[in-house]
DNA sequence: GTCTATAAACAGATAGAC
DNA sequence: GTCTATCTGTTTATAGAC
């Protein structure tokens, strides 16, 4: 937005390409595994390119910061249509978002370079986690967290709720995270369709399952 | 810093504090945005001493792998004393187990840099894991799921065995992978010793939910 | 807004004295 | 086995032409 768009063309097609080949790259190598070079040329671009639009190497990677936070809001909302009255809606709500994240997470080849980055950038603790954990993160789990106090019956920010929801949200990521140990345990290549169907429906059983102890008690 | 040999007492002296440097910094600040001058001069050492001891700096990391798969293989040794014949002592042996991963995981100070290293070096899928992945992580997998099964009376080493303890894995993993995430939110500056053990008492509230839910099925 | 050329700092590795 | 000094390549950032 800080410089006017050329007539009918993308507005910033250069900046675009250098945000997403250094989201790719600082993904796969890391943010001091990635040189400049690399990146500039993987988007068609000049090295220079990285200084004029971004003012340095750490200025790109603010960018994407700000670029991932931007896309995974948009992924992550959509369950929040209807208001959560009863039990039954809330555990619905808590289903499908953990089928939509999982399906995502696991199965998603675009948001292969997001989470890598991020994955990185929560080991790094740094302003990016900030930005991220203020825009999505925060909301979502706070969003989780209300519904699991409907489906519960119990305060939805006492510290027992925060930290169910993180264990609910925690073996969704490893997933994720561990995806190379779980492929080597597994015999998998990759993780394909049906693998994803099954874990999904582990991760629905393992809810229910908490969801219930966590209403007797 | 620079200090010479004590020469006639322990074997390797440079060599161990050159391991356990390098260990901190890679888990801190990445491999590539550690150079090999950091290194050697937080161990007290020449940085030639690097390539003397290791060939180099990839050496070096390798010698980093094995020195975690030698200690972590150490920590996890312990709960295979007793031999498994009945559901009781495998319910038994997933709650020790999850207890002692746990405590280790979220409070063992001399395991950040443990952990921090290998987070990255799973992340990185290299030589690194496939080390640790055969000298702990598989047998240690194994050993569970065969738990999993007495406790269940399922097939141990069934995809849906594996990947249930994965799943049980997952969220006692993301307590320490997803630190810095659960520090905000839970508004603390540190996970407290009694923080540990609220959260030690729901993975254990959810094994058994787990467990409980895999019996019917 | 994009390019080339270059500056200045830094990396890892090594030769050779001791 | 440890040291100093140095070689060689690469890094990011920038100056200035177009």
């Amino acid at each position: 937005m800080t410089q006017s768009a050329p007539s009918g063309q993308n507005p910033e097609p250069t900046r675009e390409a250098l945000i997403s080949s250094a989201l790719h790259l600082f993904g796969r190598q890391g943010f001091d595994g990635t040189s400049t070079r690399e990146i500039s040329a993987r988007a068609g671009a000049n090295i220079a390119a990285i200084a004029y639009h971004f003012g340095g190497k750490d200025g790109l990677r603010l960018a994407c910061g700000e670029a991932v936070a931007k896309q995974m809001a948009e992924v992550l909302q959509g369950g929040a249509k209807t208001p959560i009255t009863n039990k039954m809606q809330a555990v619905r709500y808590l289903e499908s978002t953990i089928e939509a994240m999982a399906r995502f997470l696991i199965l998603g080849a675009q948001a292969e370079d997001f989470l890598s980055f991020m994955l990185r950038e929560i080991n790094e603790d740094g302003p990016i986690l900030d930005g991220v954990y203020r825009a999505m993160i925060e909301p979502k789990h706070r969003e989780l967290c209300f519904a699991w106090g409907i489906a519960t019956g119990s305060d939805p920010e006492s510290e027992d709720t925060r930290l169910a929801v993180f264990s609910m949200i925690g073996q969704l990521l490893y997933f994720r995270i561990g995806k190379p140990v779980i492929l080597r345990r597994m015999d998998w290549k990759t993780i394909g369709v049906q693998d994803a169907e099954r874990i999904v429906n582990l991760l629905k059983r393992n809810l229910h399952a908490a969801l219930a102890a966590s209403n007797e008690g």
